[in-house]
DNA sequence: CGGTAACGCAACACTACGAG
DNA sequence: CTCGTAGTGTTGCGTTACCG
């Protein structure tokens, strides 16, 4: 267990270090993200991003993903996180201590309800455009638009987009990911061409699925992990 | 028949590059 | 420098296929 009441002098001020989570997922054909409304200390009742103060005994990673849990009721296993970034802006947080926040981005294939726990009352899936609307506590609206951008740039040089699918998946599932988080049209002829010519990033597993028209070919991830051509915005 | 997906073909824009 | 050519990427059109 950590302890919080540790006793010790140091020459330099003490910084508190927070984990907070920009966690991106796909409900209905829209991109969107988790948002709490904070139940506890500073910014009550405000919108936020999930996330916390990290232990003194854990990794920064086990911190977000410990967040994720308690405000979110997420697992391990349902998200790919990566570090976005850290934000030490002074007078970011309005509490006497200094806090420098280490932000994650997270992505995962159709994500449950979450289950608000400790530290918020409300956690909700927001689609982004709505999301930039709200007041955002803390610089939370920095980290969600660099997250954003982030996640919008991880599409053209990496294979990240297939987290957003399940287990399998087809080409017009795939380029629904990369028109949702691009917010843009995708051209339907080019990007099966891109697709298919970058290697390794989809495998085609011989099964169709039977739709409205032609039947879709099924594919699942490919072992690649970035993508040679990349896939560029326009 | 209407809607959607895969595919083939060709025109067009843009860029890089070497010859003159 | 200009010009022609090759390569790459984009766009549009038509065809085939399949389902409700």
């Amino acid at each position: 267990m950590y302890c919080a009441f540790v006793v010790y002098a140091s020459r330099f001020p003490v910084f508190a270090v927070t984990a907070d989570i920009v966690a991106f997922t796909l409900r209905q054909g829209r991109l969107c993200v988790l948002l709490v409304r904070r139940a506890s200390s500073v910014h009550t009742g405000r919108w936020a991003l999930p996330g916390g103060f990290v232990h003194v005994d854990e990794s920064l990673e086990s911190a977000a993903y410990r967040e994720l849990a308690e405000e979110a009721g997420l697992r391990r296993g349902q998200v790919v996180l990566e570090q976005l970034r850290s934000y030490g802006d002074v007078g970011r947080d309005p509490r006497p201590e200094r806090v420098v926040s280490v932000a994650w981005l997270a992505l995962g294939a159709g994500l449950p309800d979450p289950k608000p726990g400790t530290d918020a009352d409300l956690a909700e899936w927001v689609p982004v455009d709505a999301a930039i609307g709200r007041e955002l506590a803390f610089d939370h609206a920095q980290i969600l638009a660099d997250g954003l951008e982030r996640a919008r740039a991880k599409l053209e040089y990496t294979t990240i987009a297939t987290a957003f699918c399940e287990a399998t998946f087809t080409l017009p599932e795939l380029r629904r990911v990369y028109e949702a988080v691009w917010d843009a049209a995708v051209d339907p002829r080019n990007f099966q061409r891109k697709v298919l010519t970058a290697d390794g990033f989809v495998v085609d597993t011989g099964e169709v699925i039977r739709g409205r028209g032609k039947p879709a070919k099924v594919y699942e991830a490919g072992p690649a992990v970035s993508l040679h051509p990349p896939i560029l915005r326009r």
